[in-house]
DNA sequence: CCTTGAACCTGCGGGC
DNA sequence: TGCCCGCAGGTTCAAG
């Protein structure tokens, strides 16, 4: 699920619902995620106040009271629940966390590809999953000119490029394709031969696209909030992404004889284009 | 250094 | 109906 704009929703709706709130009751019902969780985590949580909790790429970090930060990551399908009644609790409910106005936190994770780890506040940037990040693409250091520098040399395709997330942060597989697409550039393109004009496209471009799925991701996440506090789902409407065959939205591409939207594969993943508008 | 591919794990939908 | 296959929004590690 979790590209740059879920975890965001995600830690807002986390950052609302639990700041100053202090841990009561920890439930760990396995050893390991993609890793091994830290051993005592339940006693080491038990009686610390939450004082902030931010994102870090597509990792969520939640400060302690005790100058240590809870880090999650969400992996492939790690989703989190908020929820103030008492529910069973269900398959792949992994971690479950009380806190002391009631409120009770769900990580579940079927794929188990996600992360919890415990870390001192001083070593955060320099924990060994998140010294090598890259650029944070919502920030303003995020310029059309850094990413040049960052693609100069690059043999691999700007696709591929985006994801690498020692370049750019919080992009997956369907923002890629996304923000390609909206930039009218082909995924195929070699990273390092893109010029300085479709750089200044395609940076833009990305801001938007995370932007506005954030935007979406806010307002299905009040809804899910009334439902049943669910953070990390969202009804998402992609040009591209998961539309092969489709007609290209937002141009007159003759869909029968182009046969429109375009799905092909890179390193492994699936990748989604219009082959008329991203030449 | 770079690039590629496999591995981790469960669930789901399609084809037979 | 069941079985097998491929595929799924991420990251890391080994091999070339």
């Amino acid at each position: 699920m979790p590209e740059l704009p879920e975890v965001e929703t995600v830690c807002r709706g986390l950052a609302k619902a639990l700041t100053g709130l202090r841990f009561v009751e920890v439930e760990q019902h396995r050893a390991d995620l993609r890793a091994p969780m830290p051993k005592n985590l339940a006693a080491r949580l038990k009686g610390r106040r939450i004082v902030a909790i931010k994102r870090r790429a597509k990792y969520i970090l939640i400060g302690l009271d005790n100058h240590e930060t809870l880090l999650l990551h969400l992996g492939m399908s790690g989703r989190v629940i908020v929820s103030h009644e008492k529910t069973t609790s269900g398959k792949h409910d992994h971690l479950i966390f009380h806190f002391d106005d009631g409120a009770i936190v769900t990580f579940n994770d079927p794929r188990r590809f996600g992360l919890c780890d415990l870390i001192r506040d001083t070593d955060v940037s320099q924990h060994r999953l998140l010294r090598h990040l890259g650029l944070e693409p919502l920030e303003k250091d995020f310029t059309p000119e850094a990413l040049a520098e960052l693609l100069k040399g690059k043999k691999t395709s700007i696709k591929i490029a985006l994801m690498d997330q020692r370049l750019v942060v919080g992009i997956g597989n369907i923002y890629a394709s996304e923000a390609l697409f909206r930039a009218g550039i082909s995924p195929k393109r070699q990273a390092g031969k893109c010029r300085a004009q479709d750089i200044a496209v395609l940076v833009p471009a990305i801001r938007k696209v995370l932007n506005d799925a954030i935007r979406a991701g806010g307002s299905s996440l009040r809804d899910y909030r009334q439902a049943d506090g669910e953070l990390g789902y969202f009804q998402h409407h992609f040009a591209v992404y998961g539309r092969a065959g489709q007609p290209c939205p937002g141009c007159t591409c003759d869909t029968p004889r182009t046969g429109g939207i375009k799905q092909i594969t890179q390193g492994g993943r699936s990748t989604y284009y219009c082959p008329v508008r991203q030449g």
